[in-house]
DNA sequence: GGGAAAATATTGAATATTCAACAATTGAAG
DNA sequence: CTTCAATTGTTGAATATTCAATATTTTCCC
């Protein structure tokens, strides 16, 4: 079994499209079962990030739920408006604004929560205990790695 | 290590979240790549597919490129006007359209495909021979799991 | 065979994302 | 201290994606 592909090799043997392909499967059934509750897969991630309690700023935010700038500005405008979360203006530096989660926010995390375990739970079962674990140990370790 | 996350573990240590960062970085890294083609990586992928040189129907192509139908049709529009790709009206099912991709189309493939296989090299030089080959053993057993 | 239902691809409007420019604040250098 | 560069977040225009509706052809069933 070669390791890197060949220039002819199909496109199924690249890393890269492997990754988007898993990916995608599965955000996507992450996407259904979040449905129930009408909110997109990056807005729980949002309110998940936020759960700790503490202010994060937008830029620490949209590192930690994969999103651009500007389109994390756009899709907090909307949880303002739902009332998930709120802004508050960073008093030791005032470039940064920090943002919050409501009580209504925390309400929805926590049956979001409640959904995104269940699918992983569901995973874990029909994909294996130990292939999971390894999958996702591997997983971290590329992440560290491609840096 | 406790195996399915609990419902306040940190988001990183979801599957869903961690295939998401994962495929993100590694997608950017080839996306900085294939700029120099000036393609994205979709286009690379959809010339890969065809380079076989059958004919492949929309509906073929959007599974195996990752796109829904209407994004392929307005990405195939684009590298028509290019002179990539060439549509054939399918005599069997007059319902479809072939694609194929003209000599123009393949002689770009094999450039990108050098930069592709050049950045997967990259990765299992850092990442391992190992790691890498065990990522992608997993990644196929969980696409055919997940179904 | 004839007509309804399914499959395939495209289109146009609605929505979302991205890029580049901007405004505000802070940090740093002289 | 003051000016210039860097950081942070937002905005608006350009671009891309998606959803629903459409047109065309085929398949199914009576």
């Amino acid at each position: 079994m070669a390791k890197p592909p060949k220039e002819n090799s199909p496109i199924t043997e690249h890393l890269t499209y492997l990754l988007a392909q898993a990916n995608r499967e599965i955000n996507r059934q992450l996407e259904t079962r979040l449905a129930k509750e009408g909110v997109p897969v990056e807005q729980w991630r949002i309110l998940k990030v936020l759960s700790d309690g503490n202010g994060h700023s937008m830029g620490e935010l949209a590192d930690a739920v994969l999103l651009n700038h500007p389109t994390l500005t756009k899709m907090i405008d909307r949880m303002v408006s739902d009332a998930l979360v709120y802004r508050v203006q960073d008093p030791k530096d005032r470039r940064k604004v920090l943002m919050f989660v409501s009580d209504r926010g925390k309400a929805l995390c926590r049956r979001l929560n409640s959904l995104a375990v269940s699918q992983e739970e569901h995973i874990v079962e029909s994909y294996g205990d130990k292939s999971t674990t390894e999958l996702k140990r591997l997983l971290e370790s590329l992440i560290g790695t491609a840096n």
